[in-house]
DNA sequence: GATCCACAGGAATCCTCGGGGT
DNA sequence: ACCCCGAGGATTCCTGTGGATC
């Protein structure tokens, strides 16, 4: 039933994409310059997830690549890649710049002294969930940059432009803001109709099937197409040639819990210890918390560390917590 | 209302790891 | 072989806050 499963995948860059014509046009405008040689002026892109921002982002600099030969690109999640020196790291590795930096003691900022010697001809970066940066200095830094050329993302602008000092602010006062709004419930249909041309058998699934996905994604279109993986998952797993609509009606929790499952395989052992306490209760206090922590690990880490762990595990949207001070309580992020 | 307590989270400091220079 | 350096984890110290108790 599943003919290219790449297609399903969160990840996959379509070579055509659906609904974002206006978006793909203001941003390939504004990296025009890079053309003609010149560097181009920052981009923004910002709105609710699942709303195309880093598919579209990849895809225009893949365009645009096609055009320009001489064209370096290199895509950062800053989620990942948080700090200063991870994300300088990731940005040299694709211009094959890291080969003898393998040591983490690097002189400061030997990363940045040889991204601005490497650098030469035009080079675009995109920085994904670029909020999650812990300096946001850093920006200023490769703003600097003669030949480089930044795109990036986060869902909110404020949580982006409300930290970064005055004068990085004005210099980027002029950059391309696009925004990206919700998918309407029939853009959603038609992706995943694009999908399920490259990636499913045409009988696969029916019309209602798919607007039975649209309207569980609620203009999200990451969801909507994890729900259609994880739908043609279970419906290959149980032996069916179809997606039926017990299949899909399954298939939206477990969308849900497979991301949940990914960021918690990502944490320490420590965090997954908290984690999973944490979940055996519905409400839990800070010192209970920490008391059946100590039981449970061998080497346990101070309360400080505790709460390090905690706002990690609050950070990742896995848990939550209510009440400032005393009396604050932590349980499961809701669903 | 003064005092105590539990807690959050910032800052300074210590510790460890891995690799370079000598 | 030795020391040194920087990053990042962990700990210690600290300040601020709000609920509980007298």
């Amino acid at each position: 039933m599943i003919t290219d499963a790449r297609v399903l995948q969160p990840e996959f860059v379509p070579g055509d994409v659906k609904h974002r014509g206006a978006e793909v046009s203001h941003l390939s405008d504004t990296l025009r310059p890079i053309t003609i040689g010149n560097r181009a002026e920052t981009s923004f892109l910002y709105g609710p997830s699942g709303t195309g921002k880093t598919c579209i982002a990849q895809y225009t600099v893949e365009q645009l690549r096609e055009q320009v030969v001489d064209i370096d690109s290199q895509y950062v999640n800053c989620w990942e890649d948080y700090t200063r020196f991870k994300t300088l790291y990731r940005i040299l590795d694709s211009i094959g710049k890291t080969i003898d930096i393998h040591r983490q003691s690097t002189p400061r900022d030997e990363l940045l002294e040889r991204l601005r010697e490497q650098v030469t001809s035009p080079y675009v970066v995109i920085l994904d969930e670029v909020d999650q940066l812990e300096d946001p200095s850093l920006l200023y830094d490769l703003y600097r940059i003669r030949e480089l050329t930044m795109i990036l993302i986060a869902n909110r602008e404020e949580d982006v432009f409300g930290r970064l000092d005055e004068r990085l602010n004005s210099r980027l006062s002029s950059c391309a803001r696009i925004r990206f709004g919700q998918y309407e419930f029939s853009e959603i249909v038609t992706i995943l109709e694009d999908r399920i041309q490259w990636g499913l058998r045409k009988d696969a699934i029916t019309q209602a099937g798919i607007e039975q996905i649209a309207d569980q994604a609620a203009g999200d279109a990451r969801k909507a197409i994890g729900i259609l993986r994880n739908a043609a998952k279970t419906a290959k797993y149980d032996g069916e040639d179809k997606i039926t609509s017990t299949v899909i009606t399954r298939a939206v929790p477990e969308a849900k819990s497979e991301l949940q499952r990914k960021t918690v395989e990502k944490l320490t052992n420590h965090q997954q210890v908290l984690y999973e306490i944490i979940k055996e209760d519905d409400e839990i206090e800070p010192s209970v918390l920490y008391d059946r922590y100590c039981e449970q690990v061998a080497d346990d880490k101070s309360k400080r560390m505790m709460r390090n762990y905690l706002s990690k595990l609050e950070h990742y949207n896995l848990i939550e917590s209510e009440g400032k001070t005393k009396g604050r309580i932590y349980r499961l992020a809701a669903p």
